[in-house]
RNA sequence: GCGAGGGUGGCGGAAUUGGCAGACGCACUAGACUUAGGAUCUAGCGGUUUUACCGUGGGGGUUCAAGUCCCCCCUCUCGCACCA
């Protein structure tokens, strides 16, 4: 052992050796254990963001090791997508090139970081071996009637030259460049999210206590489930209806006018001969210019205009006139609202503005609701009135009895309407995964046949940023026979969403270089579901949604059987520098790379867990790295400077009888730590309490010197085995360090796959406990006494004590409890 | 507006079941060693009017005892946001 702590050279050496014999691949037996972070996108620098996820997923992974688990602990690459294209348009670099020099570049940096990976199950989204599967899944699907192509609105990036679905627009921003998004009318490919929005609303009920509640609560919202009614209305002099959806059916007899969408299908047909023609027409298009710049001052104001149509309040027969109003969503139920202004504040406030009627039909408890004096609508609980046969049942009954009324009368029926969109997953870009789809003139649409996959993406394209999809462009790949009929047809030019590989990586992971289909079935049965996801809470929507529905298709196209894709999840929080995320922007990125380069990967590690738990922001300090540094230094010339002594004696293995009171203390010290850490790992995943607690043992482990412990073998052997305790608690937190103190005290193997020490529970008991004494729960004295003294005789200490009778003096005693081996507390 | 999560020294954060608030680290102060110190070691380190009192965003409550439980309020962060 060097008495100096050189990381550079110790780290260099244990990267190579772990590399050399593959020690992190898997079936070194035991019970199975997934681990997993999020897999990065390569833009060719990890980032602190990178460091702290992956740290953290190491120690858990390492952990497991130590705990006898045969642990997967895979890496790749999430790598198609834009950066790489505009690459090409900055730089003329193509995006294959660019992407896989990114790849290498990144992979020399995590392994710099000394992260525990199989690296033989790397992977990367952008090789056609792996997208290939993708295709054939896309194929599968549509053959199931999980997707399908419409023309609809969508949001589409002017600048990215792209479509985003609904989850990727940010306040009605992209939510990769920023820019504002408009929608516009393209034919879109869809996968049917919404056929599995119950199931994966259920599921989430399975998830509670093992994934952070915020993020369950957000996939909820983003589901959206309401209950309710569809109601149909009849059109005054059209032969149609319009139908609505409710959930307050309860509310039916006092609707007085309808609204729609601006956007509706029936918008113009239902101004048509009225003489409203020329005011809709005026509407509709100031909404469909209405974009989302104004879009925030728009909400503040009711707007609408009458269509000149009328339709009738099934219920009551009563003439409904029919708007057209700003707020209503034609993406949202049937894009139609029945308006009942008593008691909808959207429906209160336009009934106001254009003077339309106003009905209360429920009333609380305790007042009497005027329609004509209201200031806002009721929209809390009552009792029905003017409501006919329903008059004075409760609302929330009502609201079943009047959709079974509906049932039966034929006019509406309970039904269930959800937030959640299909997920449109086409994409006018270059680099991604093609849409296995050729369009034949005689034939239509036809799916690339199975055996014709994969669909490559060609390399010689022409990447200038002119605008419009790059692959539209290239006629060599355009062109193609159709494979029906075999006359000339032309390609599909959209790729897909880079979202839909992340969504079954994780699976891939198991058999990455399998290729007799997707997945081997029997690897996949043995390594999933992941046992623990660790990433970004920005995902928290967006990707573990995607993959939450992805492990359900591929469920019911019999490829796994399992629902949930990730067992536990742990959502990590941001890295902070000066109060803000670290961006270029702003200045205040600390570059990995020279803190590795400065301090060792080992530091860097350190610090990251130390800092803060890992579900909190870390606020970035450089003198706290320094810190962290500073403590590696520090421990390892202690352990340089005991080792003389050490070496000459095993670490003691005795019980606590054997240990000489006077190290009762130390012995005690070693132990609390080994069960605080164990608990700070296994079941809190807090490792900066874990640290804490080592840094402790380190400080008690001061008192002693090599002098002391070269004349009495029982010290010497019982600091072998604290130090051998402190190198296996660090081993997952900062491993090269603890390889190297491990070797040097003549151990040959390397401590991967060393168990986690066990504590004694005979250690961490005390004889003697440390009772606090408060005078009306102020402390006053503090008693050594005993443990487990009869309650009598620590009352009698408590009392004996000069401290104790100062406060007490002149006063009887109200009132004492006693604490067994805690506290006495005197009431006078 | 709705939902979720926060607010503890100068700073990051501890306090696991209602039982000594501030573990551990950073910063800071003093001392030692030293030609030197941005190295290392030792000691101190919530505040104040210091035999004591005050103190976990503010106010109230429950309790022998509250950072922890209950009620009200303030504030910050995140998500959703006219979802019928």
């Amino acid at each position: 052992m060097e008495a100096e702590y050189n990381p550079h050279v110790i780290e260099k050496k244990w990267q190579e050796r772990w590399l050399a014999e593959k020690t992190f691949a898997t079936g070194r037996g035991g019970e199975k254990y997934y681990l997993l972070e999020m897999f990065p996108y390569p833009s060719g620098k990890i980032h602190m963001g990178h460091v702290r996820n992956y740290s953290i997923g190491d120690v858990v992974a390492r952990y497991q090791r130590m705990l006898g688990r045969d642990v997967l602990h895979p890496m790749g690459w999430d790598a198609f997508g834009m950066p790489a294209e505009n690459a090409a348009i900055a730089h003329g670099v193509h995006p294959a090139a660019w992407t896989h020099g990114n790849i290498d570049e990144m992979r020399v940096q995590l392994q710099r970081m000394g992260f525990s990976y199989d690296w033989d199950r790397e992977l990367a989204t952008c090789d056609s071996s792996y997208y290939r599967w993708e295709q054939l899944f896309f194929l599968q699907m549509l053959e199931k009637g999980l997707v399908y192509k419409k023309k609809s609105q969508v949001n589409w990036c002017a600048a990215c030259q792209t479509v985003l679905a609904n989850e990727q627009v940010e306040n009605g921003c992209c939510w990769r460049c920023g820019e504002e998004t408009e929608s516009k009318d393209l034919e879109q490919w869809f996968f049917r999210i919404t056929a599995y929005a119950e199931e994966l609303l259920a599921g989430c009920e399975a998830l509670k206590g093992k994934w952070p509640e915020r993020v369950i609560t957000m996939q909820k919202n983003w589901i959206g489930r309401s209950v309710g009614a569809e109601i149909e209305f009849s059109v005054v002099d059209r032969d149609f209806k319009i139908k609505v959806f409710t959930t307050r059916q309860d509310t039916l007899y006092g609707a007085t006018f309808m609204s729609l969408a601006p956007d509706h299908p029936r918008a113009r047909e239902l101004a048509a001969g009225t003489g409203r023609e020329a005011a809709v027409e005026a509407f509709i298009d100031k909404m469909r210019r209405q974009e989302r710049s104004d879009r925030d001052l728009a909400q503040q104001e009711k707007e609408g205009v009458f269509t000149g149509s009328y339709c009738r309040n099934p219920v009551t027969g009563r003439k409904m006139p029919i708007y057209l109003a700003n707020f209503v969503l034609s993406g949202y139920g049937t894009g139609a609202v029945m308006a009942v202004p008593a008691h909808d504040q959207r429906d209160f406030e336009f009934a106001r503005m254009y003077d339309l009627p106003i009905i209360v039909v429920i009333q609380p408890e305790g007042c009497e609701l005027v329609a004509a004096e209201l200031t806002e609508a009721y929209t809390g609980d009552g009792v029905l009135v003017n409501s006919d046969r329903f008059d004075g049942v409760a609302n929330r009954q009502a609201l079943d009895l009047i959709a079974a009324y509906l049932e039966e009368r034929g006019i509406g029926r309970k039904a269930v309407t959800y937030r959640l969109r299909d997920w449109g997953v086409s994409r006018q870009r270059y680099w991604g995964a093609p849409i296995p789809i050729v369009y034949c003139d005689r034939c239509g649409t036809v799916p690339v046949p199975e055996k014709d996959l994969p669909v490559t993406l060609p390399e010689d394209v022409i990447l200038d940023g002119s605008g419009g999809s790059p692959l539209a462009r290239t006629e060599a790949f355009v062109n193609t026979v159709c494979p029906r009929c075999g006359a000339p047809a032309r390609r599909e030019t959209d790729t897909m969403d880079t979202f839909v590989e992340s969504s079954w990586y994780y699976m891939r992971y198991a058999c990455a270089n399998y290729d007799k289909g997707p997945l081997d079935r029997a690897a996949v049965d043995k390594w999933l579901p992941v046992d623990h996801y660790i990433g970004g809470i920005e995902h928290a929507i967006l990707h573990l949604l995607y993959s939450r529905f992805f492990t359900r298709v591929l469920r019911d196209l019999g490829y796994i059987d399992f629902s949930e894709p990730f067992t536990r999840l742990l959502t990590q929080g941001m890295v902070i520098k000066d109060g803000a995320k670290m961006s270029k922007s702003k200045g205040n990125v600390v570059d990995p790379n020279a803190l590795i380069e400065r301090y060792g990967a080992d530091t860097a590690r350190m610090f990251s867990l130390f800092a803060s738990p890992p579900e909190l922001d870390l606020e970035w300090n450089d003198q706290g790295v320094e810190g962290a540094y500073r403590f590696l230094n520090r421990l390892w010339r202690m352990v340089f400077a005991l080792l003389p002594a050490l070496e000459k004696v095993e670490p003691f293995a005795g019980g606590m009888a054997e240990v000489p009171d006077k190290y009762a203390g130390l012995r005690r010290k070693t132990h609390q730590t080994i069960a605080r850490v164990r608990s700070d790992i296994e079941e809190r995943m807090h490792f900066n309490t874990a640290i804490s607690a080592v840094m402790e043992l380190v400080n008690e482990l001061k008192n002693h010197d090599v002098e002391s412990a070269a004349k009495d073998p029982v010290l010497a052997a019982l600091l072998r085995e604290a130090v051998e305790t402190v190198i296996l608690l660090l081993a997952p937190i900062v491993p090269h360090f603890c390889e190297e103190l491990w070797s040097a005290f003549g151990y040959r193997e390397g401590l991967s796959y060393v168990p986690v020490p066990e504590y004694d529970p005979d250690s961490l008991v005390e004889d003697t406990v440390l009772v606090v004494v408060q005078i009306n729960g102020k402390v006053r004295e503090r008693l050594t006494v005993p443990r487990d003294l009869e309650e009598e005789k620590v009352r009698e200490l408590a009392f004996a004590s000069h401290r104790v009778q100062k406060h007490t003096a002149g006063k009887t005693p109200r009132k004492v409890i006693v604490i067994p081996n805690k506290l006495v507390n005197i009431v006078v």
